[in-house]
RNA sequence: GCCCCUGUCGUCUAGCUUGGUUGAGGACACCGCCCUUUCAAGGCGGCAACACGGGUUCAAAUCCCGUCGGGGGCGCCA
């Protein structure tokens, strides 16, 4: 059987967008599911509203979430090249075959003219299809107006009338009224190639066996179609995915919130969950089973399965899978992922020693489960850097007021001193002391020493929460940590 | 305006091809309970949908037609 080979082409006019990632995970599953080929093609024929940073930016982004390709501009292959806007002989070729065999025709309209015809068109219920003006030129006549110097540029002769239809892999058959396709452009007065030609030339020049992309390409499709029959190209398989919506239901975009890759990765999503988010954003596998990682999105992946209807991005749900793959990571990995935000933050210091790397990733063990994302760690971590009694909630000290509570804090004074490191054994001992002495027992006695030690009511686990700052004390950040006598001596003169 | 795609819980979806196994299943979110001398996590449970109207049929979420809603396209943008 024939080699699957696949692309995914953006156009180089932004920061990858997450419904573009999308088509491009799709595209890319689907290679590494049939042991095909996946190819990255820059698409930047409009030379305006393309950038090379944006191409760098672009590789880098789709590199971060786990996407590799084969063949692409960076890497190469044997179809090269990569970016449209060095394939211009390529298309000038095509066209001149097309000219020769007069399937294609000069076109000496402005765009002036046809977009007046729109209007007066749209205005009078007819469709809007280019009228054909120029196809009934002369070959020899046009030909000598472009060489003095009219600028032309070169459509494709289409039927104009009967239907088309083809099979798409996720919608089933499609068809179109060929009269309201009309003569697309495919090489525009400023020689550039139009898209609708572009993509056809580059698709089977590169062997592409498969064309997956967004639902907008839909109406694109005959038009495309023809170009390949007129080119007497083979044709690939067209499957077409459907928009990816915001909570609106309207197409995703810059207003309803993170939208771009890099924006998630910023915001401390895994670029995992990022992934599994994705993949489920219109797929389902069958069982049911959601939390996947790429190679067993590869094993259970199925095109055909691919809904039909729009999708909407759901903030909550990424969240909730960021949670689940967070999990999973080993502490190491958790801990370089949580440092940048805190370094940020000047909670951990530009220098790290093997003592507080070691100090972190327990830390962060523990903070991990409360966040949906790392961005949310400098917060959490203020448990430990953060630490003022005279801010506290005012209820809360009411209670650490009470005689009982000031005679629990004090008897921990008095049983401590100031070089003793505690650790989880030590302060259980220490309370079981404590208890005997006084009396006090139960909430009584637990609630104002979780108060004192961490000026809040709720909070860590104090098994956790105590070794972690008589550690973290001695690490001297650049915030520093308080010990958990430190923290009741404050908390005690504070009182007063 | 014209053409195309699409319509199952608030959201992502399973089921639809091959009508009865569905009192329509799962997940997120939400609510409640349990666990926990806090919070979170976790466990258990609850709320919640076949857009509407006609057919076909003994039987329709599943097949057909229409209406309505949503989206996309009609570029010398991609």
């Amino acid at each position: 059987m024939e080699k699957i080979r696949v692309r995914f082409a953006p156009s180089p006019t932004g920061y990858i967008h997450v419904g573009n990632a999308r088509t491009a995970l799709f595209n890319w599953l689907f290679a590494r599911k049939n042991r095909g080929v996946f190819i990255l093609r820059i698409e930047d024929t409009d030379i305006e509203r393309s950038a090379e940073t944006y191409e760098k930016k672009l590789i880098e982004d789709l590199r971060w979430l786990g996407i590799e390709w084969d063949e692409g501009p960076d890497t190469g292959g044997a179809r090269g090249p990569y970016r449209q806007s060095e394939r211009g002989d390529l298309y000038q070729e095509q066209a001149q075959k097309l000219m020769n065999g007069g399937k294609a025709y000069y076109c000496f309209c402005s765009p002036d003219e046809l977009e007046r015809e729109r209007r007066d068109a749209v205005a009078s219920g007819r469709p809007a299809v280019y009228s054909g003006k120029c196809r009934g030129l002369a070959p020899e006549d046009a030909r000598k107006k472009v060489e003095t110097g009219n600028p032309a540029a070169v459509r494709l002769r289409t039927p104009g009338r009967g239907m088309l239809t083809y099979n798409d892999l996720i919608r089933g058959p499609l068809s179109f009224d060929l009269a309201l396709t009309g003569d697309p452009v495919l090489i525009r007065s400023n020689g550039m190639p139009a898209y609708n030609f572009a993509v056809v030339v580059d698709d089977t020049l590169m062997g592409i066996t498969h064309v997956i992309r967004g639902e907008d390409h839909i109406s694109n499709t005959p038009r495309q179609i023809l170009t390949y029959e007129a080119l007497s190209f083979p044709l690939p398989s067209f499957a077409h995915l459907s928009m990816v919506m915001g909570p609106d239901n309207t197409r995703l975009s810059k207003r309803h919130g993170a939208t771009a890759v890099d924006q998630f990765r910023q915001d401390g999503i895994l670029s995992s969950a990022l992934f599994n988010y994705l993949a489920l954003l219109g797929w389902a596998p069958p069982d049911g089973e959601e939390v996947l990682d790429a190679g067993r999105l590869i094993e259970l992946f199925r095109l055909e399965k691919v809904s039909r209807s729009a999708a909407i991005f759901d903030y909550d749900k990424l969240n909730w899978l960021n949670r689940q793959h967070m999990k999973t990571i080993p502490s190491k990995e958790a801990a370089r992922a949580a440092y940048p935000f805190l370094k940020e933050e000047g909670l951990m210091p530009e220098n790290m020693t093997e003592e507080r790397w070691e100090w972190l990733e327990r830390a962060v063990g523990v903070l991990i489960e409360r966040i949906n994302r790392f961005s949310e760690i400098p917060a959490e971590f203020e448990l430990f850097s953060k630490f003022s009694p005279s801010e506290m909630d005012h209820a809360d000290r009411e209670d650490l007021k009470m005689e009982s509570s000031r005679k629990v804090l004090r008897l921990f004074i008095e049983k401590t001193s100031e070089d003793e490191k505690l650790d989880f054994d030590r302060f259980s001992a220490l309370t079981q002391e404590i208890k005997q002495e006084s009396g006090i027992k139960g909430k009584d006695l637990y609630h104002p020493l979780r108060l004192a030690l961490t000026g809040c009511s709720s909070g860590l686990d104090l098994d956790k929460f105590i070794p972690l700052v008589e550690e973290g004390a001695s690490l001297h950040l650049p915030k520093s940590i308080k010990s958990c006598r430190q923290r009741i001596f404050e908390t005690l003169n504070n009182l007063e």
